[in-house]
DNA sequence: TCTGGGGTCCTAGGACCC
DNA sequence: TCTGGGGTCCTAGGACCC
């Protein structure tokens, strides 16, 4: 069940996915800017990002910079749609697949050779059997590690195959800008550009140290190890999600709290029946707000316990909103949201064992263990604990 | 640049316990 | 009686990703 001998790993990630879906479904679109969403980019063709085009710009900037794309409204059951398609093919070429968006999942193919052929067959026939069987254009990176593997098919694309042999991966990574390492967004780009780092390679060379102060221990001892290469992630099958949630953005109007009680309501309602169908339980409802000066806080309230009755939900975020009132007032509701959060951690038996700081291969196999006993889905919490290090707390269901 | 919607993970502090 | 170490759980905020 879980994977031996030497990893290989496929990064598949759909190009410029929703646009792609809307040109594959009306050819009249194909060759042509496309944008998906409205007020805001969610998606855009590689026409339009050629005009300079970016997911989440806002809509009349993108219609400025291209004035000739073409704007389609989202259709998020083609997508959803479109995305199990593609898993499918995922899942005909590997039993390990980690997804990890609607558009992209991590392939383990290293243990396949002897049937599949070599992981760029394998990755060549991927996308092959997506355009084929789906019509969708796909890329592929090929490395020893997830991360490796990512910054591959994000350098291939479009509907390209790369390949990082695993004696030139350092030469390959240490050029690439600080942006390319996983992690490292607007803030964390700022700090290391502040202090002079602007390759991978910078930041290998300042240590491992001289990172955690920067950036905290985690980020740290993240981004050092990637800098250098190392990425022992597995690709992990059975992951669930861990919180669902659902927000709306209200613009600049006043709501009254009639409004947005009945707005919250809305939201319980859908996630509600959300939480249902997925069989899952709740124990967390968390409040989002945004604010006229584009501030946020997040409230949230914890039940005795799990559950996923509407009614014990609504009062809760109902208490939550009514807390939250004077704040409202005071600076401007622009956006409401709720999250539902500590899923299933209720009939579940929580399991802390105690491990040296940094025994990664002993925390592995322990894990191994667990999930052969219990089964892969069963366990659903491994983390190193902020102010505890070395603590592990699997969640395994009642036995 | 006047800003969506769905998520993950990490950090830090306080209450509480042994 | 006071203090410390070690730990869990909850809340809140923030960075990041697609």
């Amino acid at each position: 069940m879980f994977v031996s001998g030497a990893a290989t790993i496929l990064h598949a990630d759909l190009d410029a996915f929703f646009a792609s879906v809307e040109q594959r479904d009306d050819p009249s679109l194909r060759g042509r800017p496309v944008i998906v969403g409205g007020g805001v980019v969610l998606a855009c063709s590689y026409e339009a990002k050629a005009a300079g085009v970016r997911t989440a710009m806002g809509g009349r900037q993108a219609l400025a910079l291209c004035p000739g794309a073409i704007v389609v409204a989202p259709r998020m059951h083609a997508y959803s749609a479109a995305s199990k398609a593609v898993f499918a093919v995922f899942h005909d070429t590997t039993p390990l697949v980690e997804g990890i968006s609607i558009d992209e999942a991590f392939l383990e193919v290293g243990g396949l050779w002897r049937i599949a052929g070599t992981p760029v067959d394998i990755a060549a026939r991927l996308r092959r059997e997506v355009a084929e069987q789906v019509g969708l254009p796909i890329t592929v990176g090929v490395a020893r590690t997830k991360f490796l593997a990512k910054v591959a098919s994000g350098v291939a694309k479009p509907d390209g195959l790369l390949r990082v042999p695993p004696e030139a991966e350092l030469a390959f990574l240490h050029p690439l800008p600080v942006e390319r390492l996983w992690g490292v967004g607007k803030v964390t780009s700022a700090k290391l550009h502040a202090m002079g780092l602007r390759t991978v390679a910078d930041v290998a060379d300042l240590g491992e140290p001289a990172l955690v102060s920067l950036l905290g221990r985690a980020s740290g001892r993240h981004l050092h190890a990637l800098a250098h290469g190392l990425d022992p992630r597995r690709v992990e099958t059975g992951r669930r999600r861990r919180s669902i949630g659902s927000q709306r953005a209200l613009g600049r109007r006043e709501r009254s709290a009639e409004e947005l009680d009945a707005i919250v309501a809305g939201i319980v309602d859908r996630l509600g029946k959300r939480l249902r169908g997925a069989e899952r339980v709740c124990r967390t409802v968390v409040l989002r707000l945004r604010f006229g000066d584009f501030t946020r806080v997040t409230r949230s309230h914890t039940l005795a316990g799990a559950t996923a009755h509407t009614p014990t939900i609504l009062a809760a975020a109902r208490r939550l909103l009514v807390d939250a009132m004077p704040l409202i007032r005071e600076r401007g509701i622009t956006l409401v949201g709720l999250s539902l959060a500590n899923l299933d951690r209720d009939g579940a038996v929580q399991l802390t064992l105690p491990f040296a700081r940094d025994s990664g291969p002993e925390l592995d196999a322990t894990l191994d263990a667990l999930r052969e006993r219990f089964g892969g889905e069963a366990v659903t919490r491994a983390a190193r604990l902020g102010h505890s290090p070395g603590i592990q707390m699997p969640t395994l269901p009642d036995t």
